[in-house]
DNA sequence: CAAATAGTGTCTCTAAGACAATATCAC
DNA sequence: GTGATATTGTCTTAGAGACACTATTTG
């Protein structure tokens, strides 16, 4: 037994090489658009939380929120502690997508990210803080396959508009890969993590396990219905989606009001599912 | 953009604390029992490859293979240069299931570990190497779930036995996380980055696509359906799950010989999802 | 009442499960 | 022929989609 505490006195962690370890995170949020009509349901939009770097480099440049893993600290601490210094925002959940370890993909040097995607809804966003950070924007997306294998990214807030040309390289266990083909306004390979983010919580957003991390406890049914119908880029039938929930969520005693029209009960997530 | 030059030059990476990287490969095998009769198809069971650790620590501990990330490799590169250099098994695919980074999950610092998964199945193991590596050895895998969120790993081969109880601790995104109760054998983490790392197969074995990432070119369709019986540890009639898969596959014209019975004939994945 | 959304009932059609029946090989 | 698996066909049932209809609120 000593010898293996030998053996750690000894060790020495440096006389290895190591990178840098970063985390990214791709923070979407399902955006009430203002109705000009009082009683009408606000239309949904797709929107990306991303800031303009003050510093080299990229400087000016737009990027995920992210920043270096700190000693004592776990991956998702550190998505979350980012996230919350540099935009305020301050998600439900994160969601692990793939990790970038290609060389070349920071001038700084060996620096390898993990990528997380979130997703937040307009209801919990207001109690959490918004676009306090003063360069953190809200970007509308827009992400649709050009033809086989080519898609098109385009962010938008305002004036600024961000594009990509993206080819995608492989798909392995529901995450595509993709490699850029041109960009502009991009920080390092931001453009590739803002597609594979994008893809991988399309092909997940159809599990309602997973949507229910990305809304507040309590919520109505259309607004989950809003929340996948935005990420997937669908429609469904309001009965035909309320049969499907059915088994995932729990009745509330409370209500929405003042809406103009017939309130709302409020949903949660069901416990345990029942068998 | 010369000023952008200059920070570079003046950026110094080691500035800041740095985490080794480390990838740990849980690879499974569907492993063919030997049958009394010659014209039965063989029995199914899962295995998984350990190695037995020759240095500290944990000297004499069973673990996932894996080892440091080099630089200039990718996450994905170096899991799969470590599982070949340390067992000789060479799988056809590894899929991303987490990454671990609690503290003090290495004793001899601050290691943050890449956790993938593969299964391979005997069909392509024997053209690829077996049991080569002097200590690694195909465990024979039991991982059920006792009661609520209390699960019981059970790691089997010959006389060896490695056990562990685990809780079930957060499940976001499909892929639940675990924490140990109790366990012996198992050196660092690996018993949690196991039940990991079979929480994620079971989860994603149902969709079709993630079997074939782990099957040679060419199978029958009852091989696949072993794979996903022996994964999910479930049964099928083999009727309906040829139905369900005839969408994935295309046929070939080759077929299986000398098996005392019926030849079956060979599929390969399908090309492009017709639609 | 009108306009809007919330929520229910029912018809149809497709996909999943159960099971019977046929095909083909090695011995 | 016998024993095994491969493969196909069909009946039944559960779930998804379409759509009509009722309920409830605010102005």
């Amino acid at each position: 037994m000593n010898k293996e505490k030998d053996f750690l006195a000894s060790y020495s962690i440096e006389d290895y090489e190591r990178p840098s370890l970063t985390t990214d995170i791709a923070c979407f949020r399902i955006q009430n658009s203002s109705e000009e009509n009082y009683r009408k349901n606000p239309k949904t939009k797709l929107t990306l939380l991303l800031i303009k770097r003050k510093e080299h480099p990229f400087q000016g440049c737009w990027a995920l929120p992210g920043g270096f893993l700190q000693p004592g600290e776990t991956i998702e601490a550190c998505a979350l502690r980012e996230i919350e210094e540099e935009t305020a925002v301050k998600p439900v959940s994160i969601m692990p997508v793939a990790v970038f370890s290609e060389t070349g993909r920071d001038p700084r040097g060996w620096i390898i990210s993990n990528a997380y995607a979130s997703i937040i809804s307009d209801e919990n966003i207001s109690a959490v803080g918004g676009d306090d950070a003063a360069d953190a924007k809200w970007f509308e997306v827009s992400f649709t396959e050009e033809n086989e294998h080519a898609f098109h990214l385009k962010l938008t807030h305002g004036d600024i508009s961000l594009c990509a040309t993206l080819n995608e390289t492989t798909t392995s266990f529901g995450v595509s890969r993709f490699e850029v083909v041109e960009s502009s306004g991009f920080a390092f390979d931001h453009a590739t993590i803002i597609a594979t983010t994008l893809s991988a919580i399309r092909s997940r957003a159809k599990d309602f396990e997973y949507l229910f991390d990305f809304l507040p406890e309590k919520f109505t049914l259309t607004a989950l219905q809003k929340v996948q119908e935005t990420i997937m880029n669908i429609e469904v039938l309001p009965a035909n989606f309320r049969r499907k929930v059915a088994d995932y969520v729990e009745q509330t005693n409370d209500y929405t009001a003042g809406s103009g029209h017939r309130p709302a009960q409020l949903y949660c997530k069901r416990k345990k599912t029942n068998s």
